[in-house]
DNA sequence: AACAAGATTAACT
DNA sequence: GTTAATCTTGTTA
């Protein structure tokens, strides 16, 4: 049983990632640097996180694969012309809620789609939100998979990643060294040309994150390993 | 005003 | 391997 009141004291572990972090230009070391960080989010009622396992970087104006490629500023890209640090959350295909973390200053629409975790808390959550048990490795993969399974909508889209509305990233100790990244080009941007052959996809092995994550925070493994 | 395509997934054959 | 589900946006008329 979880305590979910928000105020258990084993729970204070992870640190907070500062605003800073966010605001570099460049998209492909923060979306690299994600790896190993754990996305949170929690209500009044509940909590869940997870180990980020799995990103892509779209750079901006210059990337044909990115929303904001030219420029475009509609309602839907705004968000990603704001300061970084905030969500980026958009319906695609209009069934998937997919979550990016916006980077670089004001006007530089950068972005980082998380596309994988491993659930770390709050399985019973998890559980609820996807309505059967959850499989610790396959449900967490997939950009539409792991919004469902934490809870992330669009409600969030827009908010800052500081906690204040109930989602931030944190740094728990989990270390991901730089020859375990595996760098390859983004799924699903055959339309974008040139820049659908940038290697700006970023992931871990499985297996080896959860090596990592059992060293870095020996007391919050992945649930049932 | 209508239509096609998309940073996907689950359920089929 | 194929396809249905179905929202947002740009393009075409």
């Amino acid at each position: 049983m979880d305590c979910s009141d928000g105020s258990h004291p084993k729970m204070i572990r992870g640190t907070i990632i500062p605003a800073d972090f966010y605001k570099s230009d460049d998209v492909v070391a923060i979306a690299q640097q994600l790896l190993g960080k754990v996305l949170v989010f929690q209500t009044e009622r509940s909590k869940v996180a997870g180990c980020i396992i799995e990103t892509e970087a779209y750079a901006g104006i210059t990337d044909k694969a990115s929303h904001a490629y030219g420029g475009l500023l509609t309602k839907r890209t705004e968000v990603m012309f704001r300061e970084g640090g905030i969500a980026y959350v958009y319906l695609c295909y209009g069934l998937h809620a997919l979550f990016n973390v916006v980077s670089s200053a004001r006007n530089t629409p950068h972005a980082v789609l998380i596309r994988g975790i491993i659930p770390l808390e709050g399985l019973d959550i998890m559980e609820s939100n996807l309505g059967r048990k959850v499989n610790i490795v396959k449900d967490g993969i997939g950009p539409g998979r792991l919004t469902r399974l934490l809870g992330i909508s669009k409600a969030l889209n827009g908010v800052r990643l500081d906690g204040a509305a109930g989602l931030h990233i944190s740094d728990y100790g989990i270390q991901i060294d730089a020859e375990a990244i595996i760098s390859c080009p983004r799924i699903g941007v055959a339309y974008a040309g040139e820049d659908a052959l940038l290697d700006y996809r970023f992931k871990v092995d499985v297996d080896y994150a959860i090596g990592q994550i059992k060293k870095g925070s020996p007391e919050l493994r992945p649930a049932s390993l």
